[in-house]
DNA sequence: TCGTAGGTAAAACGAGCGTTTGAATGCTAC
DNA sequence: GTAGCATTCAAACGCTCGTTTTACCTACGA
């Protein structure tokens, strides 16, 4: 994570996304963060101006490609004719289980992203709305159109508890431990299988 | 919240749950604490000993209560030979309804909850899982004779991820507002009422 | 070769942190 | 009424926080 041939940006993004995952925003000095990456503390005011716009950046880093991923496959799923609702729904979570699996952090990433949720900040809500509520609108429709029945609102009910189970699921918040012997590739992979399943389900439901 | 007529220990307990909940329990001071409590600084070393322990004492003011309920629930659903499996669920996620509506600041225990599971601190999470692990495994006892046909560990695998949506859903994480003329009440009602009918329909999934 | 701009360095700023201290206060039992 | 105890209070402790300042390095175009 230190090493040298990464820009001094980056190796900042790289131990904030970290410390932020383990301490949360407030927990995690700049301190903590400078050291980490093995950079001089006042490297981070010189790049990003404060703390609160580096988060901004740890978020806009990892998003724009999250959801584009999401697209891209709900437009691979949209455009094959047998695609079913599992289709659309792997769409949705599998990029989010890459993210994680990333081995440049995306496992602490998503962590982050679940304490954004809790932090309860408007503006950062915000800022994921402004930026990435097209995603949702996209999906919605996607569901809409495979669930002719279902009342547009329920949809978004049902959408928005997906969202929420999968962002505690993907950020190992569950109480169910990992076996030994299992990696844990696939120890989120088995996660995402039984996520769509039950969510499936879910959806399908009167 | 600051009237006289409780005790210093009570007002002090009640500001700490609103602060953890809005900015965290790095992010909230003693000094906005015991501002907010209408107390001495001190009064919190004084009574708690230290701020780890006042955050337990958060903790277990709202526990014990949650989850007597759940259990208290949950037999009576037993008792009776007609329930289904939404009055398991209901058993369940009731109780959780019911405190985050509590007048008293229970809408910001929920709250705090979901951040305690954002913290991934070992030490609490062994806290939790001894305290109330048992009241899982009742409810995990309850569902599999309703459900003889699903494999034991796939039903902990939903249990977990309803409880994760349940916290997410009573944390108010999602993007769906409350509508102006709907009552924080009936809103989160409502969720409760599409995460049951949800969850049972993900739990009859084959 | 020199001037300049982009980046890094160490040090310091004022503010706020959790905690401790010791004196003042209120209450109860004698 | 007063002794003894629990509680409250103002003040201060040492420390860490995010940020700013100022000096220094280094590379590159003129």
């Amino acid at each position: 994570m230190n090493t040298q041939h990464f820009s001094t940006k980056e190796r900042i993004l790289g131990a904030a996304e970290q410390l932020f995952a383990t301490h949360g925003f407030a927990g995690a000095s700049l301190r903590q963060v400078t050291a980490a990456a093995n950079v001089n503390l006042a490297a981070v005011n010189y790049h990003f101006g404060s703390k609160e716009n580096l988060i901004n950046e740890v978020f806009r880093r990892r998003l724009d490609d999250l959801n584009a991923h999401r697209i891209e496959e709900l437009d691979k799923a949209a455009a094959r004719t047998d695609s079913d609702l599992e289709d659309l729904l792997s769409a949705f979570i599998r990029p989010a289980l890459d993210l994680s699996l990333d081995r440049t952090g995306g496992g602490a990433f998503i962590r982050v992203l679940a304490r954004a949720f809790a932090e309860h900040n408007d503006a950062l809500r915000k800022f994921l709305s402004d930026n990435y509520g097209h995603v949702m609108k996209r999906f919605h429709a996607a569901f809409a159109q495979r669930l002719p029945n279902l009342d547009k609102e329920e949809l978004y009910w049902r959408l928005d508890i997906i969202a929420g189970a999968l962002t505690y699921a993907m950020a190992d918040f569950g109480v169910i431990k990992r076996k030994t012997g299992v990696t844990e590739q696939t120890h989120r992979e088995r996660a995402v299988e039984h996520l769509i399943r039950f969510a499936a389900a879910g959806l399908r439901a009167p």
